[in-house]
DNA sequence: AGCATTCAGTTGTTAAAGTCAACTATTTCA
DNA sequence: TGAAATAGTTGACTTTAACAACTGAATGCT
């Protein structure tokens, strides 16, 4: 089980969220229909057409409730029930014209209740921790789902984070102190003085608004002409799994190519064992190993090589 | 108003974790009190002693609601009614022994229902996140109490978080593009490679568990023997206004005085007024002013000194 | 093909929670 | 000192929640 520490964390923060929506809820009271009738309504205007079990299931709520609630709102003329189309169980409801006019109507409210609760109090830069946050708690939690994943340029801040992330990750993950942290703050530093010929790039992979991994390529320090290094690949493990790594390696060998590099290099520990089954699979040869004491633990380094 | 897409950030996290709250609050069922029942026990369990209006106020309950549901528990004589004492308009309330008893089962069934519905499925690096988001989220949105602060040596992972932090803060603030970030990973790059004699050191703020702040010294660059510099004096948007930044300057100047410099120069730029006045108010003097261009503005930099 | 099982939805019943207004006893504050 | 605010109670009523029982349709299994 999860430290007890967490676990209190989590509970206050449950507490205190609970709270919020609560006061949230409030602002919603001086509308003609009740909360439920209001969350229904809008599960019906995001979904387009849907089922009463399917609403039941994302808002958990009692079916025989629904039940009647959608008899309600039927009456009510908000809600339309369509033709029964396949499967003869279900029933296919959808908002009327008038029921979309309502929901737009909450959604405005509901903005702005949101928008002067939660956002306005704050300053741009908080504002920006608190949804990074809140994003980040939905992505830890949520099922992941397949959403796009974009190569891109580092925007400002993600340097330091990516610093940030890795010392953290390597320091849970394989026991690495801050020796670590020193190196790689030291490596960002280069890259980024490093003169813009021969080529270099940095990517960061990007999934729903969330940094998923990045890598660089530069010219390689001590190589020969022509020497292209790859450094700190890396992929969050919250989006281990779906090829970001592979992604990753893929760009920055085709990146290394249309740059005229003759050959591409890496350096890693045989400890990474998923980052060196990408690189295996990307064509790279292990040229050389080396045991040495770094980051406070016994590592086997490995330079790992693929001829363009 | 804050922008669209935050707000509705904002409201699509506020669906999803009433959500998750209504799943957590589920695996409540098994016992033989509600759950108003259950959180105003847990409210007197947390409190010690409190009144009726005071739990209402921090559950969000109906006053009304709130009476009927103290008088059933204090019927089932698991809450207990203190003669009145000072405000004669309060009851004081409190657990008897039998509803500490029904607290600490209470507490016990939603720890293990939070962590393993939240915290178990995760791997310990994002355990971490998680709770890391939830904490940011409430120092974000709860009112700020007083907190102890405390000065320590940078964590894992720190060095690369501040520089994150300065990125972003800077960039929304001041505009100020990735040159900044550039240079000051460099700038921590030079500090965790700069020999530990003369004496250098970093300290780190921490309020609750979060950076709160940080500053740092170490040998001048190019200053002449004996003089100490003051770098990277930073504090977090969130916690300022607490003499965070005045507690860092003066715990530097002691550090500086005792290790023998004689004295301590700062770089900084006229556009960080708040940065200024501590700086002013610590003692220093500004010995120096230059125009200069850097982090796509035009800035005007001043070095300050302070004679130990 | 046949039969048990599962699933979507409805209806009935009952308990709990939420809302509102009216009322008493204190306290506060101008 | 008197009006206004506060803490708490009570009554009346609505909405939500939780279960069980039931119908009709689909699914799975042998």
């Amino acid at each position: 089980m999860a430290e007890p520490a967490d676990i209190a964390q989590v509970r206050t923060f449950n507490r205190f969220y609970t709270r919020i929506i609560g006061l949230l809820e409030e602002g919603m009271h001086q509308t003609l229909h009740t909360l439920s009738e209001a969350r229904v309504i809008y599960e019906l205007d995001k979904a387009g057409t849907t089922t009463s079990a399917m609403v039941a299931e994302t808002l958990g709520m009692d079916r025989a409730q629904l039940s009647r609630l959608v008899g309600k709102l039927v009456s009510q003329d908000i809600v339309a029930v369509l033709p029964r189309a396949g499967d003869k169980r279900s029933v296919p409801l959808a908002l009327t014209r008038e029921g979309r006019e309502v929901a737009k109507h909450f959604n405005a409210m509901s903005d702005a209740k949101a928008a002067e609760t939660l956002l306005d109090p704050l300053t741009p830069f908080e504002q920006r921790d608190l949804v990074g946050a809140m994003r980040r708690i939905s992505a830890l939690l949520a099922e992941p789902e397949d959403a796009t994943l974009v190569l891109r340029q580092p925007r400002v801040g993600e340097i330091g984070w990516l610093i940030h992330r890795q010392a953290v990750l390597y320091h849970l993950e394989q026991g690495w102190n801050g020796e670590f942290e020193t190196l790689i703050t030291r490596i960002y530093a280069d890259f980024e003085a490093a003169p813009s010929a021969p080529s270099k790039q940095l990517w960061v992979a990007e999934i729903e608004g969330e940094v998923a991994g990045s890598v660089f390529v530069l010219p390689a320090e001590d190589g020969e002409e022509g020497t292209a290094q790859l450094r700190m690949l890396y992929v969050e493990p919250m989006f281990r799994g779906r090829g970001i790594g592979a992604r990753l390696v893929a760009e920055a060998i085709t990146f290394a190519k249309a740059s005229g590099y003759k050959r591409i290099m890496l350096w890693t520990q045989d400890c990474l064992a998923s980052a060196r089954s990408i690189y295996q699979k990307a064509g790279f040869v292990l040229a050389k190993e080396e045991r040495h004491h770094s980051f406070g633990a016994d590592l086997n380094g490995q330079y790992w090589v693929l001829e363009l």
